[in-house]
DNA sequence: TCCTTAATTAAGGAGTTGCTTACATGACCG
DNA sequence: CGGTCATGTAAGCAACTCCTTAATTAAGGA
């Protein structure tokens, strides 16, 4: 389990961190702000948090005591390719248009 | 982790169950083909497909004395929902022409 | 300085994962 | 029938997950 994508597909595996990546959508978070929906304790939280960092889905930046996270989707985009690339037929013309918007976007990843 | 969505991310955070999905792309197989490009057990190849059942990610079928198994992509469309709704800003652009697609395929799914 | 707040680290426990070897099932084949 | 091939089940083990409570670090305010 040591490559990148396992690491985020694994931490995709759990509602809670989910749940936390979905309401980190709407802008950067605190630990407490992240906290607060589930009844969980803080550690427990702490503890989703490193999974969602390892997996480099999240950032963390300490500004006086409170610990402010923020989402990064980059890691997602590996994701998202694995998974389009294993639909059915159809979406390898959808693929073809990820990769048509791609180019219009001016990111240049040519996949395997 | 009692939720589909849980169980497909999960399934898909092992290479080696990864590695079996993209196998099977290209074509039923049976579970000794599918074991073939691997240095595991039998028995560890059995618990994979597994947890790869439990997902809805494939199908098996008796045949004789071989199990014939079948990619079913469908749990992969709701992950690829969730995945995509979470890719940053441009992905809703993205995420508008895919539901043009959907609705030039005719599947007209709504997502909550 | 002392207290509170925000968050992490430490330690431990129940359950799960991913592997193993050994055994069981079940179909075909002489 | 007995042997072999394809696969699955059972049992066990080390490592990991997800949670807990208790202790720790560190900033800010009286």
């Amino acid at each position: 389990m040591t490559d990148r994508l396992s690491l985020v597909f694994q931490a995709l595996a759990d509602p809670t961190r989910r749940a936390m990546l979905s309401r980190l959508r709407v802008g950067a978070a605190t630990v407490g702000e992240l906290a607060e929906p589930f009844e969980i304790s803080r550690p427990a939280i702490s503890q989703h948090l490193k999974v969602l960092e390892r997996a480099g889905l999240i950032e963390r930046a300490a500004q006086a005591q409170w610990r402010s996270c923020t989402l990064r989707t980059e890691p997602l985009d590996e994701a998202s390719e694995w998974v389009e690339r294993h639909r059915g037929e159809w979406n390898e013309r959808f693929d073809l248009l990820d990769e048509q918007l791609r180019r219009l976007k001016g990111t240049g990843d040519d996949r395997a």
